[in-house]
RNA sequence: GCGCCUCUAGCUCAAUUUGGCAGAGCAACGGACUCUUAAUCCGCAGGUUCUGGGUUCGAGUCCCAGGGGGCGUACCA
């Protein structure tokens, strides 16, 4: 921990003034024999009035009680679930204290399982300890919490008072389980990589800077594992696959946080077709596994992830949604005229790959549900993956549109590394035009690809999408436990 | 970035067509109660109405500026 830390840290501000002998009169460890959710799971049939034999030691938060008087009746949560405590002045030590305890306040229970006359399964207070105090009162144990800034902050009061936090998150690690053992399982390696790029690259997108003083070296946050993961394939590691955070300095909205998780993998002799097969079973996988059927509903709406998923090429897409018959063999200056009737802002130095990108992700993306792998983006615009092998100007590249939402990035990699370093040289102009997002040259990673690199496929899955689809939550600030916020000026 | 909305007790929310003593439930505090389930009942206390200006005899309410948050939009996964 943080032994370093300068001065001793004094009273509060403002601490409730009724809270004064701090926390460090209570215990240092407590045996427990029993999470509440086995004692629920094992005598949950028990008749109303017994008492069993069996002795447990609990331990949790007091949530709820409720005085009767010479009896008392508490409700401890644990990280598995709620049970109740009974008390009664005649069989429980410190009678008196127990009932003066605060709502929050964690407690150590041993004592009989048993039901109350009503039926409720219970454990009877036959010995207690204070294990900590709530030295600030909770939230309203009906209503909770609701304000959205105090949850986010405050997490580990949400956590505690909101079922759909806990259970969500319980999901997410689930669902990170589940990705792991199926990759896991089909021979794929897990690796970690650089979150320290002295070259940002692997996505058009804006780094956050920082420095290293001893190196007298700006480096940047990584924006994708990409480069890094495909260097090892390189080096020999024909599945390997990354589960980790990559920064954005981006703008935050519901499905943005700027720093979120990033599933990648690279495939040595696949290509995207092979992806696509291993996606749609992934995914399918891991919902039929977490929510416990492939058709999940999201938002209201159901979404059958069952494979196989739609193909489409993205041509194919924009003529569905808007009827109009383009592609990239479109004169430049008529897919202009198109965006200009669709209402799409346009710029003078794009090409007809930017246009007809621009065509799709304006006018016909937003009306997709999917599954659908929507196929063969412009090669202009994709400058990390391969040509298509049949439709020049074109790259076999897909998205995975699931609920509506882009789930998923992938492409057969391009792996020549003459092509290579001309893509880098166009994102490069760019950049130089202005385009904050746009790639540079990596030369390490062209002469990675010159010592030769497999055909390849290779995904991005953007996990807490994922998440969210799995846990039906609208927010992304729902699928991560700390979202990014302004730093909270009274702190 | 921009636009709209929002901020009242620890929590959840009230407070009449620009304005007239800032309230309730829960939590807390004092008390009653031996089978409760958001226990109930009696009592008591609780406020820089986000901050700073302004208008007004008077501002939670109207105006200006700032701060936090939400939604939409732009960028993106």
């Amino acid at each position: 921990m943080n032994d370093d830390a300068s001065p001793a840290p004094g009273p509060e501000p403002d601490a409730p003034a009724k809270v004064t002998s701090g926390q460090d009169d209570v215990p240092y460890r407590f045996e427990r024999s029993h999470a509440v959710g086995d004692i629920t799971e094992a005598f949950g049939g028990l008749e109303a009035g017994v008492e069993t034999d069996t002795t447990v030691s609990v331990a949790g938060r007091l949530m709820l009680r409720r005085d009767q008087g010479r009896l008392a009746f508490g409700t401890l949560q644990d990280a598995s679930g709620r049970i109740q405590l009974f008390a009664t002045a005649a069989s429980t030590p410190g009678f008196e204290q127990f009932t003066a305890l605060s709502i929050g306040d964690w407690l150590g229970v041993r004592g009989a399982v048993m039901a109350t006359r009503r039926g409720e399964l219970s454990v009877r207070v036959d010995e207690w300890v204070l294990l900590a105090r709530a030295g600030r009162p909770f939230p309203d144990k009906w209503h909770g919490l609701t304000d959205p800034d105090t949850r986010y902050r405050q997490r580990y009061v949400d956590l505690w008072v909101s079922d759909d936090a806990r259970d969500a998150f319980a999901r997410r690690s689930q669902i990170l389980t589940g990705l792991r053992r199926r990759l896991d399982e089909q021979g794929f390696v897990e690796v970690e990589t650089p979150m320290l790029h002295p070259i940002p690259g692997g996505a058009a997108a804006r780094p956050f800077v920082t420095h290293h003083e001893a190196l007298h070296a700006d480096l940047y946050l990584r924006v994708a594992p990409e480069l890094y993961l495909k260097r090892l394939v390189v080096g020999g590691m024909e599945r390997v696959y990354e589960i980790g955070r990559v920064f954005r300095n981006e703008g935050i909205s519901t499905r943005h946080n700027p720093e979120f998780t990033m599933l990648e993998l690279y495939w040595a002799y696949a290509d995207h077709t092979d992806i696509m097969e291993l996606t749609e079973n992934l995914v399918a996988g891991v919902a039929a596994e977490v929510c416990g059927s492939t058709a999940v509903v999201y938002d209201g709406r159901e979404v059958d992830l069952a494979p196989p998923w739609r193909r489409a090429t993205m041509d194919e897409v924009i003529a569905e949604h808007t009827g109009a018959e383009v592609s990239l063999d479109t004169p430049r200056p008529e897919l202009a005229a198109r965006c200009d009737s669709l209402g799409i802002a346009t710029e003078e130095g794009w090409g007809a790959g930017k246009l007809l990108l621009e065509i799709y992700e304006k006018a016909a993306e937003p009306h997709l549900w999917g599954p659908v792998f929507v196929t063969d983006y412009p090669a202009e615009v994709s400058p990390l993956s391969r040509r298509h092998r049949s439709r020049p100007g074109y790259a076999e590249r897909f998205e995975g549109i699931v609920a509506g939402r882009e789930l998923c990035n992938a492409f057969t990699e391009l792996v020549d590394p003459v092509e290579q370093r001309s893509r880098f040289e166009a994102q490069a102009a760019l950049r130089a035009a202005g385009d904050e997002e746009a790639m540079l040259v990596d030369e390490d990673y062209l002469r990675a690809l010159d010592y030769g690199l497999p055909p390849t496929g290779g995904l991005g899955i953007g996990v807490d999408r994922l998440v969210m689809l799995l846990t039906d939550t609208q927010a992304i600030r729902d699928a991560v436990l700390f979202p990014t916020l302004r730093p909270d000026p009274s702190a």
